[in-house]
DNA sequence: CTAGTTTCTGACCGGCGAGTCATTGACTCG
DNA sequence: CGAGTCAATGACTCGCCGGTCAGAAACTAG
């Protein structure tokens, strides 16, 4: 019973912070011009946010949950033959690059180190989420589908899909215009699957990359 | 003809200046921490350093310099026959792991993003500088070697590589004790060469990393 | 020892920006 | 319409820290 606040008012002001973070950085990055951009004042701010750091680890959380989610799409990779494999496994793939490619600002934030106290290390935990993700993803993975060759660690394997995965959002976050997500995926996997599977499944998996290179 | 200059001075500012970055950050390193770590007045910092800025370049350049100057070990692969090949190439995985443990304070700096305008994008361009200097020694080793199969994309190879170290300085700046770089190293190896070199070559080269396995 | 020179010190200054709060004014209800 | 409520404002405060500089200290030459 009085003045209604103004429903976007948080939401303009998160998305003005993501681009100030994103392209300033957590300490150089001033709440005045967050609420410029934003078109309130400066007093607004504090209405929705404890401090400049809460929103910024608000942004970021918020990112790492949607690209969790996003890439749960992973799991159902399990119940699926071979031959329907690739085609599924590449869907995933641009699943995951066009979350990330949306939410370029708020990855560009995550990635930096920020070895300060109050968000520490906040590229490391991105990291570590993915890596472990992605460790699970293939445990269970070569438990239920033998498509894995034995003497395959997963923790390296992990290593190498996380790395890969890391230097693709350095690009996303680099590029002005969305890069050809497709043809980078079925290149990095032509490589990985070489090494990684069994042969007689890795040379399947080949054949249906380079039918799905052909096709595209 | 004076007082003379005490000759450690700026070696223990540039050694307590990496311990403060590596734990707080530009932003967050204070310069009287620094010179109290170094046992000297804050005053004599600027006999050394334009400004906190300044240090923190002068830091990272060297370490990223030096770090150019190991990997250069890879260079002298070319010359090698495939049989000699995998001995040399884990030495030179041993050189390039010992200099980033030896010198992880510094790493720790550079890999941190920092997208403010001073030092803009720090760790981006050493990751950059990586990269390139991957791509340009698997352009070179396809090339003169003919161990690469035809169609391994040379940015493709680059960016797993550079993918896996950089995981490999993660996991270096996180790590309180040296981990066991040689094992990683032949079994991501394993990985890659799998599914990267010629059929013949690569099986060639699994069979010595796995020699070498058993070796250590 | 003294004068001259350079290193080093640390109290001080100034600017900046996070966070505050008295005030304004938009809105609701009776 | 007027009283009451709460969103929103923005001038202000305050602490912090980068950077300065007058002076003390350390040393040398003669």
């Amino acid at each position: 019973m009085a003045r209604p606040a103004n429903p976007n008012l948080q939401g303009a002001l998160i998305e003005a912070g993501r681009l100030e973070f994103a392209t300033k950085g957590l300490a150089e990055a001033r709440i005045e011009d967050i609420t410029r951009r934003a078109g309130v004042s400066k007093g607004a701010f504090y209405l929705h946010f404890e401090s400049k750091e809460a929103m910024f680890e608000h942004i970021a959380r918020d990112f790492v949950d949607g690209l969790l989610r996003v890439m749960n799409c992973f799991d159902s990779l399990q119940t699926l033959e071979p031959r329907e494999l690739v085609p599924a496994i590449l869907n995933c793939d641009d699943q995951v690059s066009e979350y990330l490619w949306e939410h370029r600002p708020a990855l560009r934030i995550v990635m930096e180190g920020l070895p300060s106290t109050a968000c520490s290390g906040l590229g490391d935990q991105f990291v570590g989420a993915l890596e472990s993700y992605m460790r699970a993803t293939i445990v269970r993975h070569k438990e239920t589908m033998e498509v894995f060759s034995p003497d395959t660690d997963p923790d390296v394997a992990a290593l190498l899909l996380t790395g890969a995965i890391v230097m693709f959002c350095r690009r996303i976050v680099r590029s002005d215009d969305k890069p050809d997500f497709r043809k980078s995926s079925i290149a990095l996997r032509k490589i990985l699957y070489g090494g990684m599977f069994r042969p007689e499944v890795g040379r399947a998996l080949l054949d249906a990359l380079q039918a799905q290179e052909a096709h595209s």
